[in-house]
DNA sequence: GCCCCGATAATACAATTGTATTGTGCAGAA
DNA sequence: TTCTGCACAATACAATTGTATTATCGGGGC
């Protein structure tokens, strides 16, 4: 497969057509959407025609596969070798993430709502491998295949995914994109310094509340399990 | 304004035409998207016809903007009553939100990804909270005003949505859907959870990797500020 | 009684959009 | 050369969709 992500992208201009077309359907369906982009946007912004964008994919949900697949290949490589290294779960693994090209980043930032097999995929595997680095480093608070391990692996993943989703609502606050290679360690320092706060927060002063929210919730409303 | 979202939804067949029209409305933006959702399938799904969709809210788009301002309306009440609690920014207020109803919620969740203005309002109060609460706990750490408590503040906006943006893949992940009110409150604490365990994490072995990496990054990219 | 007005519905229409068909030129094999 | 396959393009067509228009009907004020 050829994808010109590998290596961060190169110039569009010596890209074969099918990868422009790819490159700029990316782009489309990441700024409007598996339904918001049309065929003659994505033609337009690769620069061809309409009929070339049919011939080598032949469907719009075919090129959104092709896509979907782009990201899969892309993000499962970056996704094992930060495992390898045991960087899964702790917050640099962020920074990681958010070396992959941006365009890749916004394509699956849209594509995690939009209902794409392949996002859903690859935010399992975040999810996987979040529940591994807990379990592995607080097996007795994690208990590895306990309940509370997927869950807090689960919100973990979420959470840390959702910098990636809100990509842009996070620019308009702290006044850059976290999506940008150049501010990405910045995100993933700012998650850093809210863990060590909310930590103290979490692990001092909540502990009884915990249980105590718990108890009364589940008199309240009667939600057990 | 006529929000049946007050007291957590009432039987849809007591509602008025225009009442139920803008319940289903939110429920197909909600599934579909801004752009996949249909006038047609809108009337369908509210059981009138495609012609008093029209005679009610003129257009789709100002449609859409009535959903929008149920949402805000609704949001704006939530959040600045739980700033007068003093529960923004602690986990706990995240209960708080995930006691809207549920499609109001998944509504917001579709909004915030595409492009609503009055999904950005609800996610910029969220994050204004959330500032003001980590520069009072910990003036020292975040200094009202800095840079620093922006980005935490907006970090923490970011992650917390993601859990309502991303219930979907987290739902399939920990079995139950989060944005279900039974279950608010398992969601809350596995975040706290989270919290506490990844705070050791961070306030612990990674001090000195914080600036570590930060400056070996600097080095590399040329990204200074 | 008459009228008018709002709720509701059915139909019509133009724009958009995915897809199919057809055409054109060129590079390389026979 | 001739032919064949392929990249690329232009056009056509049917389905979808937002919107406008017209019609029906029932109740309340003169």
């Amino acid at each position: 497969m050829d994808s010109e992500f590998d290596d961060g992208g190169r110039q569009a201009s010596d890209l074969t057509a099918r990868a422009r077309i790819r490159d700029a359907a990316l782009e489309q369906f990441a700024e409007h959407g598996a339904k918001g982009a049309t065929m003659r946007g994505i033609a337009a912004a690769a620069g061809v025609s309409l009929g070339l964008v049919q011939h080598h994919f032949g469907s719009k949900e075919a090129l959104r596969q092709a896509c979907d697949a782009v990201v899969v290949d892309v993000f499962r490589r970056r996704l094992t070798r930060a495992a390898a290294d045991g960087d899964l779960g702790e917050p640099g693994f962020m920074t990681q993430l958010y070396e992959t090209s941006a365009p890749l980043l916004r394509y699956l930032a849209r594509a995690l709502v939009d209902g794409s097999p392949a996002a859903a995929a690859v935010f399992d595997e975040l999810a996987a491998g979040a529940e591994d680095f807990l379990s592995a480093t607080w097996p007795e608070r994690f208990p590895p295949g306990s309940a509370k391990a997927r869950e807090a692996a689960g919100v973990m993943a979420a959470m840390h995914s959702g910098t990636i989703v809100l990509h842009g609502h996070l620019a308009r606050r702290i006044g850059f994109d976290p999506l940008e290679p150049a501010r990405a360690s910045r995100t993933g320092l700012a998650m850093l310094d809210l863990y060590a706060a909310m930590g103290e927060f979490a692990g001092s002063a909540t502990a009884e509340r915990i249980a105590e929210a718990a108890t009364a919730y589940d008199d309240a409303d009667g939600a057990p399990r």
